[in-house]
Order: structure tokens, then sequence, then C-alpha cells
DNA sequence: GTCTATACCGCGATAGAC
DNA sequence: GTCTATCGCGGTATAGAC
């Protein structure tokens, strides 16, 4: 469960002389992403990789191991970034809502892959692997429901069902996953504003 | 391609006396979208008919074949209902985009399963299955960007992107796929309402 | 740690009797 | 149209040499 990063700062980034563990989760972030859980085969991993599948098997002791440390690298930056913006007081609720829909929008549009998308997974649910996904999405929630309560308050709107409302941002700002499907190249520049907008437009 | 339905009209709230290509169909329609539909066998549908699993072979030439008549039976029904909500020229703009919204929601929420993900699982669209749905999808899009522009300048709006706002009007209602992922028993008779006043907010 | 060889299983689909 | 039997393939994972 917790696991020591002894790196340095900059290690995410994949070095040119990345250790084989390290290239076998980057392709199959990729794989994973593209063809889904079930449909990539621990031999298209390894000829990403360009290694032999059985090889695979000295570095992760079953298929499953590798998407839980998929699910690690690619949540664990953004959960810190999350936790920062949401503790900087210096702002109003609103700005800070903001901030962290544009943040999020830009998480969501501008990785290499859509990665968030295998949290929703049907094959990846039902085998319990997306624990790490459904406890990032669940923070990220409560963060939510905080930001969207004071920015309701700040607006002097007291009347409102927070729960639902909350509901409603998430499914604006995650809906991005599914735009993403459809165009795989969104634009991020010209989505997160408009998405931000939208988020403070619903909360007025 | 074009198959003819001569089906009175109530057809497709399944029978007791349904015929067995019909039962494949429901038990098919749970089973992908639950599991997947890479994950989801030719036997496990078989068994929940209740026949053996070369049996299906009477029905469908192929297992994708089987995918094809579940994405059919799934959206034929909601395409006619958009297109009424659409043409329905008694009304306000606001108000049929409202009502299109709501309806839509109430759609995404109530099925007996979270459908509409079928045609965002990787290993749907890149065996090229998904174009049914996507296609509906598209005719979607195209009736929510109609209406998105004659509620904008009924609103005195001219300033804005249409396309990017129609992007964002649709990522909050496909949001709910999403939200339904984490909570299948989503209420729809609070959320509809929810997510039709903040797209109205929106385009306000 | 990577390789070759292979075990073992479950998949989609077919053949042919009834 | 459904059954039993089975094929051929490709999946994950292991054994053991190097």
């Amino acid at each position: 469960m917790s696991e020591t990063v002894d790196a340095p700062a900059e290690r995410s980034e994949s070095h040119p002389r990345s250790s084989a563990r390290q290239r076998i989760v980057e392709a199959a972030t990729e794989l994973f992403s593209t063809r889904g859980y079930a449909a990539t085969t621990t031999r298209d991993i390894a000829d990403r990789v360009g290694i032999k599948q059985p090889s695979l098997y000295s570095h992760f002791a079953v298929k499953a191991d590798i998407l839980i440390e998929v699910e690690l690298q690619t949540f664990r930056p953004t959960v810190e970034r999350f936790e920062a913006l949401h503790a900087d007081k210096a702002l109003t609720a609103g700005d800070r809502l903001g901030q962290l829909v544009e943040f999020d929008v830009r998480m969501l549009c501008t990785g290499s892959w859509n990665v968030a998308l295998l949290g929703y997974l049907p094959e990846v649910r039902r085998e319990g692997l997306a624990a790490g996904m459904a406890a990032h999405s669940h923070e990220l929630f409560l963060v939510y429901r905080t930001l969207v309560g004071e920015a309701l308050t700040e607006n002097g709107r007291t009347e409102t069902d927070l729960g639902t409302l909350t509901e409603v941002v998430f499914s604006l700002v995650e809906g991005i996953i599914l735009r993403r499907v459809h165009d795989p190249h969104l634009d991020a520049d010209r989505l997160a504003p408009a998405v931000r907008d939208a988020v403070l437009a619903v909360v007025r």
C-alpha cells in the first residue's frame, strides 16, 4: 500500500535510460488506454518494450500488477496538485473552484493518452482493479463539494442541494473524458476556460 | 443494414414469450454493459439465456453481430424521440433545449443498464463496432448545437463560440454516464432537472 | 534478468446427429 | 434450432538453461 519513492523530483518524465520496469509501465499505459485492459495482451506490452512476453514476469507477478502501477504513477501527482490548489486560502472560493476546474480539464485533455477512462472500464472495475482510481475520484469529489459549497455561500445561494449540484459540476468536468474518446486531440486552451466559465455560471 | 421491423409498436419491452434471438439480445445487453464486450464470453450469454454456447450461432453469425443488434435496439427509439422534441416549434429554444436535456438525462439514468457506456469502450471502438452509436452521438450533437445556438440568440448572446459551448453542454450531459458508473442507481427525478438548470445557466 | 520451450486453459466458431 | 463433440487459436503464466 505505502511505497517509498526515493527519486529526487523529476522522475516520471521517462528518461531515455529508464529501467525495463519503467518502460513496461509506460507501454502498458498507452496500450491499456487505447485498447482496454482485457483486450491488451502481455505480448502486446512486451513487443512494445522490445522484450519477450515471459520476461515481463521478472518485474510483475501478474498482469493486474502492471495496471496497479499504471494507476499509481498516473494519479499520484494530480492528487498532490489538487491538495495544493484546495488549500490556497488567499483566493476566493470561486477563484479556487475555477482554478481547480481549469487544472482538472487540462489534465484530462493533455495527458499523452486518455488514461482517466481506465477507471471506468467495466473489466477493470469488476476485477477490483480500480480501487486506487476510485479513491482518487472520491477524494476529488470531496474537494469539489467543499469548493462548490463555499462558492454558493459566497454568491448568497443557500437554497441549493449541495450534493446534487456537486454531482452536476463533477459530471461537467468528467464528461471531458468522453469528449476525448470522440476527439483524442482536444484543445485544452480552448476547453479549460470554457468549462471553468460554465462551472462558475452554474454556481452563480 | 436496413432491417424490416414488423412488430406493431410495443415490442422492445421483452415479452415473457420472447423469441430466443430476443432473449439473447437482452442477456447480451446486460452482460456487455456490466462486464464489457471483450470480457463477456459467448458462454456467459448462452448460460444466461439457458441454451448451450454453440446454439447462439443459429441466430448470429459472429459475436460482433450480437453487439450490433444491441446497439440497434437501444438507440433506435431514443433517436426518434430526439427528432420529435427538436421539431416542436411551439416552444422557445430554451424550453426545447431544457426538455431535450431532461429527456436525455432520464434516458441515461433509468435504462436497465448503463448501455451508453458501451460506445466508449476501447475494444468496441477499435473493432469498428461503435459506428451505430457514433452516428447516433453525432446526430445528437448537431441537434444540441442547433438548440444551443438558438437559445444563445434568444438570450442576446452573439459573442460566444458555438462549437465550444456545445461541447461543454454535451460534456455536461454525457458526464452522467460516468456518474452512473460510480453509482448505478442515480435518481433521475433529482438529476434531470438539476442538469437542465445547469445547461440553461450556461447558455444564459 | 532475459531467453526458449511449453503447460494449461478458455475463447470463438464449426461439424454433424437429432 | 438445439444439442454434443471438437477444432484451432491465442491467452496468462511457469520451468529451466544461460
